[in-house]
DNA sequence: CATGGGGGTTCCAGTGGGGGGAAGGTCAAG
DNA sequence: CTTGACCTTCCCCCCACTGGAACCCCCATG
């Protein structure tokens, strides 16, 4: 399977399988005249890749998780703790997300939006903006 | 004013202030000896920046907002569009991120999290997973 | 007056995760 | 035989910085 067909299987650009060749995440072999040569099982760690990275993990926290799935003596709780980790991750940046949120339509809130230059929005982002209190009811 | 005393004051390290004049977001004079001398209207723009950077606008929408900032004919209603497309994106990040989360968890939910090396945390990324409802109540 | 330390300056390289595009090899169809 | 769709490597570009090297400048101290 060329690579062409291996990215459209995978729904990833070939240009980023390619990537992952170069960082090690997977190896094809190559047929005589130089063409990546993607057997079967290419095609399973690339869907698992991208299915990692479309949850948001790194390309580091694929590689640790490839690494388990090719282990066929690994713990579960070891995925676990990974997957609860990233999660921890993503709520975090969730809450980071409803801070920006809660501050910038405060802001937007108090702006007349009319023709006139007198903009509250700009003025709370030249002077101390008091800390809009930031949704921490569910990350 | 120096950068040192120019960054602790704007809340920046001296090393994005650089960039930021390097990419022609502020235009500091300079002394004999070659020093950067910041104004105060200079620590003005840099404190602005620091704030619309921390509630995420990219440094183009920093441009635009800045450029308001300064027009002293601006609309308060063309701030407000600008502020009101970056909620959209903010809000646009966070059902993402709850989608992946509600993913995550869904697979972290099924796991024993033991011992034994079946896992369906590894197992829904490697087969197709069945979409979960991506809690699209309060964006 | 030398020296030390804590500023400052420039430039180069790298991050993560690829994307764009050039220059050239290969293959199947018409 | 040519065309066009693939494929290959190569290098630079993106964002928004960050780290580090090598060097300059200023002030206080012995």
């Amino acid at each position: 399977m060329n690579i062409g067909e291996t990215a459209a299987r995978a729904g990833l650009p070939p240009k980023t399988i390619r990537y992952y060749e170069e960082i090690g995440l997977v190896k094809p072999m190559r047929d005589n005249n130089g063409y990546r040569a993607f057997r079967e099982a290419d095609l399973h760690k690339l869907t698992f890749l991208a299915r990692a990275r479309a949850l948001g993990f790194t390309i580091d926290g694929c590689r640790a998780l490839l690494a388990l799935y090719e282990d066929d003596a690994r713990a579960s709780a070891d995925v676990k703790t990974i997957a609860n980790k990233h999660l921890e991750e993503i709520e975090k940046k969730i809450v980071d997300l409803k801070s920006m949120h809660a501050t910038l339509t405060h802001l937007v809130k108090e702006c007349a939006g009319d023709h006139r230059p007198d903009c509250p929005i700009l003025n709370g982002l030249s002077s101390v903006a008091e800390p809009v209190d930031t949704a921490k009811s569910e990350p």
